[in-house]
DNA sequence: GATTGCTTACGAATATAATCGTAATACAAT
DNA sequence: ATTGTATTACGATTATATTCGTAAGCAATC
């Protein structure tokens, strides 16, 4: 029954920020937005309203300044992300994405392991 | 000089077809659509027209059905999707992608192995 | 050569997303 | 109380994406 959740490009940002954040004003959330792109005050507002009529998150209005909660779990977004990105972008093949991610973009020592002994795990389960 | 290359959804699903494919007609894509998305043909037609136009995929009109060729890697998207996820979804940490992914979606023996391979070539090149 | 069926082209309508200006409101400082 | 500043609310505009109807072309078949 979990509604299919399909947050936009820039409400995925937004999201972004409060799942760091936990809780945000508009303001907070504006100025991060503001480092890697030009966009007025009010439309990060706007946005952040709407997200709250959807449902994406809620707020708490109790002092003048709202402050912003995620509504949902950021683990639910990964797996919708990854899945569908697994089925269009590497036909379906979970170990193709694995080693694109890992070709492509810096793990250190502690994280390799970390990954050895989840295979390690998934081995046995076999 | 790279431009930017962003399709929206409903391109990105059509390119998945056509790399798939490798090369395609407008028929071809739209009966795979259809499996899955209640929509005209002519709908299809015209996104592989805009397509067409923004340059994302070429197509070869000797005959009077097209056929249509993607004009660019499958790998320069995964690329693309992959980082942009990292940096959203999973707070840059590209060990947590990985590890999303193969707990979530099946791997088999195979895959683990080459992954596994993958992670030694890695570590040696410290 | 008329009819049928499949094709592309194209314009228009609809839907959705993003942007921002302006006004109203609250609150703090003078 | 008045002024200044930051906030929210809201409407309007613009941009972008999606959808589809209709017309026109072409080839095979009747």
């Amino acid at each position: 029954m979990s509604k299919t959740f399909k947050p936009t490009e820039s409400e995925l940002d937004i999201l972004s920020i409060l799942w760091e954040k936990q809780r945000a004003t508009v303001r907070d959330v504006h100025e991060i937005i503001q480092l890697t792109k030009e966009v007025g005050y009010t439309t990060t507002l706007k946005l952040m309203q709407i997200m709250h009529e959807k449902g994406l998150v809620s707020r708490d209005e109790s002092s003048k300044t709202h402050i912003y909660i995620p509504c949902f779990e950021k683990e639910k977004a990964q797996e919708q992300y990854v899945g569908k990105m697994i089925k269009t972008l590497f036909s379906g093949s979970t170990s193709q994405l694995v080693m694109q991610a890992l070709g492509h973009h810096h793990a250190n020592q502690e994280d390799l392991l970390a990954i050895k002994q989840l295979i390690a795990t998934l081995e046995k389960r076999k």
